[in-house]
Parts: structure tokens; C-alpha cells; sequence
RNA sequence: GGAGGGGUACCCGAGUGGCCAAAGGGGGCAGACUGUAAAUCUGCUGGCUCAGCCUUCGGAGGUUCGAAUCCUCCCCCCUCCA
């Protein structure tokens, strides 16, 4: 896949389009050095970045450095997704305050197969070529592993900030999360790469596949940094844990509704490293946000309209948005409501003679809230809104022999209709 | 190997025999306001056909009329010494 000679854009043009939205480079005159041998000579650089199968969903936090990898796909580079499998099934603890236990073969291949999927809603997959570092770590023997680990010293690991400040405070470090620098530094030995991609967390690692690459007589790779992405809720980092998260593969309106909801401030950051809008239009937009000569909630729409196309496609985002609307802008009711069939049989507080149950449980079968005790919290706090009518009656009861439109709170939603089986 | 400290609800954390379904904070949810923004105010935040009942304080037993609290064993985490 080397694709012989290719042609580039000017070199200035290729580093202005890099150097948006990306936090660090290092060392920036090696990027420019190789940019220009490739203009050159034309071959491509070969762009790396992994990323470890650990868990089934992208969120698009993760589109950030994937976005930059297209930024190079575009200029005619040449982009590695690197699969961390083997990685991903010892188990890298670093960071997190729990360790993560080992995944399975099955797992990591199954998590590696819905990446593909997600990823190249932003890559271009005729482009990208896919590797997993099984390949040829999983073959590395004892003692070529001693080798590698002897290419750095522990005072040189200790400068990891995450290591010395646990270090420093007297916290654990497993000796093998040492290693993984090194592993992801051996990585980029075997694939040559020239430039390597990651969040601001992966500098170290980044700079550390550097001096691996030099120990094998290889040319240092440049490192390139994206911020953390933050999330909905505009203070931490965008996480699935921290439930601020927006996955890639979610519904378009879900999309779209979530966008909405992140605070103003986080408008133009957001705008910079999740849409390839050009440079001079994001300059624009902060200018217009900090002279307030616009509402930045029109702002916002233009970003959720964006993000909902780019993984949904135009249809979808009409769609979105058109919902959105309906349900936020004019206060009316979704055009479709999930319909929930309940079984009387089912529900304990069915009563013949009245042929009605409890709303409360009939909240709770249908899925709109969390239990029955959950379901009468909700109507004694008005959020409970049957045909149109707030219920206030916390032993309210529905009768069995119509359907139900149901409201919860300010999004949730069903039809409801009871069935006898018996 | 030795000495000490600790494991409480989603998270942090108080509670050291009954007044404990467990203070307080964070987060979350709901209501008002609104641009599903921010700020603010209010309420809720184990389950159940709820004036009551059932299950929760690392796990298993035990003492007691009664245990998150006392005892025994076990598991896990942390600190210091070697």
C-alpha cells in the first residue's frame, strides 16, 4: 500500500491545515522536515495512531485525533489504525484507579470489528490501512522484552506525570505499565511511522516511541497532540463513565439534543476539533461569541446540525432537528411514541373489578422509569403526563381497556396498551 | 515476614448498640424559569399494590430483646519497617 510517487500540497498549506485545533507538535522542525522530504520525493508519511479495543463504543471525543488523521489522509499521507489487541488483553491499568481486567480474544476482536464500523465514518477507508500490534508482539520473546526495557531508565519513566505524582504521593505502580510506553514505542518501530497521533494523555508515550526508534536506528516520529475533548457537561473530560459522553453510533436525535445542551463556552472548542469547518470560520465564530453580536444558541444549532450529518448523514439531521423542535420548540408531542404493550397478567396490582393498575407500575413495565418506587417519586413530582394531563394522584390508576399516551419528565416517552394473555 | 490504618448507598464521606433506609457534599433526576446554555429557587435520590413490610453498611458466622456499630474467621486495599 505504499502507492508510489504522490503529489502534495505546499508545505505551508499542509501545516496550517495540521497545525489546526492540535495542541502540541514535537518537535514541530522534524514534522516540517519530513513534510518537505516528502514533497520531495514523494512518499507519503506514514501516520500512526492506536487505539486499544477495550471497549465496544467511540465516543466522539475519539474523533478528535480522528479527524486529524483524515487531515493527513487528505494531504496524501499515509494513515495506520493501529489495533492495540494485544494490549488490550493484558490489561493497562495506567490512569484509572481500578485495574482493567484482561479481556478475551473474543472480546478484543469483537470490539475491534465495531471500531472499523465507527471509525470510518470519519476516515476514509480506502485510504487507511489497518494493522493490530499482535502481530508482532505477541511473538516477542523474554528477552528481547529485557532489551527494550533496558533502552530507558526509571528516572527517565518517573517524568510521566501520572508516574511521578503517584510516585511522589507514595501510590502503587506496577512494574508493567513501565512497559507499555515501550510496547507503544515499539509499535511505531514496526511500522516505520513518521508521525504518531494522540490526546494530550498520550504525550509521553508519544515522545517515548522517539528514543525506542533511536535505539533501533530509526528516525524519531513526530508526536501530535489534540486537547481532550470535553464533555456535555462542559467540566470533564468526555467519558462514558462520567456519562457526558456522545457515541458515535448514537441516534441522530439523541445527537442532536445532547449538542444542544453543552454549555456556550465550550461552542467554539467544540466547533474547532469535532468539524473540519475552516480555521478563519472558527476565529469568526469566537469573535461573534465574545462581542456577543450573535446568539450562540444559532451557534450550537449550526454545530449539532454538523455533527448529526456527519455521522447520520442530510436526512437524518432534517429528521433530528425537525423532532427537536417539535418536542423543545413548540412543546408538542413526538409524531411517534414507542409503543408498550403490558400484559395485565404481568402486573400485580391488576384489579378485575375495575379492570385498572397502579400507574406507578404501569410506568415502570413500560420501561419509563427506573422502578415502581421510582414511578411514584415521578408523579409526586408533576413529571407524569398522561393524554396531555399532569397526574398528580400518586395512586392513580390507568384503565386496561384503552391506550395511553404517556410523558416522563421532559423525554421519555410511550404509547401504552394493555394485553390479556389469560 | 513485622507493626499500624481502612473497606458505609452512583462517588466522596459522617456515623462506633436502639431516635439509622443511615448526616453532609458531589453527581443524577424532577418541577419553576429558559435557548434541553449558564445562573437561581424547590423537591426527590434502596425495593415493594407505602400510615406498613422487605433488603442494604467487604464476605460468612456469632453475642444481644435489638448490630453499620461488639466478638470470631475469611477476602480485599493502603501506610511504615525488613
Amino acid at each position: 500500500m505504499t502507492g508510489g510517487t504522490a503529489s502534495f500540497p505546499p508545505l505551508n498549506e499542509q501545516l496550517d491545515l495540521i497545525r489546526r485545533g492540535t495542541e502540541q507538535i514535537l518537535p514541530e522542525e522534524d514534522l516540517e522536515r519530513k513534510l518537505a522530504r516528502a514533497l520531495e520525493s514523494g512518499v507519503p508519511l506514514i501516520v500512526k495512531q492506536g487505539f486499544d479495543p477495550t471497549r465496544p463504543d467511540l465516543h466522539i471525543g475519539h474523533a478528535v485525533t480522528l479527524h486529524k488523521l483524515r487531515d493527513f489522509q487528505d494531504l496524501g499521507h499515509r494513515v495506520v489504525f493501529l489495533i492495540g489487541d494485544f494490549t488490550a488483553m493484558i490489561g493497562d491499568p495506567s490512569g484509572r484507579s481500578e485495574t482493567r481486567p484482561p479481556l478475551t480474544r473474543e472480546e478484543v476482536e469483537a470490539n475491534a470489528a465495531t471500531y472499523r464500523e465507527q471509525v470510518f465514518r470519519i476516515l476514509d477507508a480506502g485510504r487507511t490501512e489497518v494493522r493490530r500490534n499482535s502481530q508482532w508482539c505477541s511473538t516477542l520473546d523474554f528477552a528481547a522484552v529485557i532489551r527494550l526495557a533496558g533502552m530507558v531508565t526509571v528516572a527517565r519513566m518517573l517524568e510521566r506525570e501520572d508516574f511521578a505524582r503517584r510516585y511522589g504521593d507514595g501510590r502503587p505502580i506496577a512494574l508493567h505499565e513501565f512497559l507499555y510506553p515501550l510496547v507503544q514505542g515499539y509499535d511505531s518501530v514496526m511500522l516505520g511511522s513518521d508521525v504518531e497521533l494522540g490526546g494530550t494523555d498520550q504525550t509521553f508515550n508519544l515522545l517515548m516511541a522517539r528514543d525506542v526508534q533511536r535505539h533501533f536506528g530509526l528516525e524519531p516520529q513526530v508526536a501530535v497532540t489534540m486537547p481532550l475533548l470535553e464533555g456535555t457537561d462542559g467540566v470533564q473530560k468526555m467519558s462514558k463513565t462520567a456519562d457526558n459522553a456522545i457515541g458515535i453510533t448514537e441516534p441522530p436525535e439523541e445527537m442532536y439534543g445532547k449538542t444542544l445542551s453543552i454549555p456556550d463556552e465550550l461552542i467554539p472548542r467544540w466547533t474547532e476539533l469535532l468539524t473540519r469547518m475552516p480555521a478563519a470560520e472558527i476565529a469568526d465564530i469566537r469573535r461573534q461569541l465574545s462581542e456577543r453580536v450573535v446568539n450562540p444558541r444559532d451557534l450550537k444549532r449550526r454545530l449539532a446540525r454538523d455533527l448529526v450529518r456527519q455521522y447520520h448523514g442530510d436526512e437524518a439531521c432534517g429528521e433530528a432537528e425537525a423532532a427537536f423542535d417539535r418536542l423543545f420548540v413548540r412543546h408538542e408531542w413526538p409524531e411517534e411514541m414507542p409503543a408498550r404493550r403490558l400484559d395485565v397478567a404481568s402486573l400485580s396490582s391488576y384489579d378485575d373489578a375495575t379492570d385498572t393498575v397502579l400507574l406507578a407500575q404501569a410506568l415502570h413495565a413500560a420501561g419509563l422509569v427506573e422502578s415502581y418506587s421510582d414511578g411514584l417519586r415521578m408523579i409526586q413530582q408533576g413529571a407524569v403526563t398522561l393524554d396531555g394531563e399532569r397526574a398528580t394522584e400518586e395512586r392513580a390508576r390507568l384503565a386496561c381497556s384503552r391506550s395511553w399516551k404517556v410523558r416522563v419528565g421532559k423525554r421519555r416517552f410511550a404509547e401504552i396498551r394493555f394485553a390479556r394473555s389469560g
